[in-house]
DNA sequence: AAGCACATGTAACAGGTTACATGATTTC
DNA sequence: GAAATCATGTAACCTGTTACATGTGCTT
């Protein structure tokens, strides 16, 4: 069975850190967690309504400046049930990780030689302004703080998954960059 | 732009391999490739059926035994552009890797730290199980073959693809256990 | 003859992207 | 005053999953 509905908890995960607008939800996933999910508003927004139908959210207006409204939704008690056995849940299994740069790889014998290296060399560019950003992220939420057990169950899950995200980076840079080295030998043989 | 028709390109790639039926292409999403791309039979059958409109593929029947039919399909001079172009193209960004487990992981302060141990052990037998099947399908392939400089072109995509997989299992099992770890001792503290 | 793998297809639904559409607030 | 950001929403389309539906061929 495949996972159902992760964006409905990704929502009631976020919200029960904070109130949040639909707006600021789609923040969110331009942030740490962007690297594991993430929408667009216009998704965002048909999911909350559906969540308010649910019963598992609720929503008050708040005002910005002079008329600007801003829909806040709070998780309610049902939401907290919903996001409670979703956290405990057992995965049976592991989903296929889509990758399309390895997808073309694995058609290599259709890619002329000489084009090969540019498209490695492009893929780390990538790759590597990920992984500077990633490290941008670490060094201003836990730049000075080098023991994690110091840390709070909150920054706990935000360190846990930004350090997830800069291992598979560096582990892509490798693999990338070995792999570019065969590919180059093996055209010389 | 999030990448489109991906399954396309896909079919077009197996099919430059040799011919196949629907139900082969079936098959190969579930070995090598299936750890980067997948779909199920439904999906295929309705895409081949627009690659044959569109003239990407053409299509002749084999028969099996006495009356079963296999619809073979082949790539037309379209169907091998349309690859080629597909295969050279640059990727403007790395998209969104999706990963259930990560987000839960995010949403760490609400799950009760009991539970977290026996989260962890249950993904790491899975992710476990599927190095084990990679590790076996590299011996198989590849046992005695140390020496991916000898490998041809056909071969060395698919050793790439496998060494991709089996490194991003073991850096996912790295950090799994790395993470359990820390969690457990921050809890202790 | 039972069970499993081979083989193809459709229908309903769920999830996700792109484009269209509008307006307020802040910053320079 | 222009531009960027804040803020919300809908419509059309594309992609992917689950369930339904049917039949053949091989092995034991």
């Amino acid at each position: 069975m495949a996972q159902r509905r992760v964006l409905k908890y990704a929502i009631l995960g976020l919200l029960s850190k904070q109130d949040m607008s639909g707006y600021d939800i789609t923040s969110e996933f331009k942030k740490a967690i962007g690297q594991f999910w993430s929408a667009k508003h216009s998704q965002i927004y048909l999911e909350l309504k559906k969540l308010l139908t649910e019963d598992s959210i609720s929503q008050y207006i708040e005002i910005s400046g002079v008329k600007l409204e801003r829909k806040m939704y709070t998780l309610t008690s049902k939401g907290k049930e919903d996001l409670k056995s979703w956290l405990l849940a057992f995965e049976d299994h592991v989903q296929t990780e889509k990758d399309v740069f390895a997808l073309r790889l694995y058609f290599l014998k259709d890619i002329p030689l000489e084009e090969i290296p540019s498209l490695f060399e492009n893929q780390l560019r990538l790759r590597n302004e990920k992984l500077a950003f990633l490290n941008d992220q670490y060094a201003v939420y836990f730049g000075e703080e080098n023991n994690p057990i110091d840390l709070n169950k909150e920054e706990l899950g935000h360190f846990l998954v930004l350090t997830k995200a800069i291992a598979r980076e560096e582990n892509y840079i490798d693999w990338l960059t070995t792999s570019l080295e065969i590919v180059k030998q093996n055209g010389r043989k």
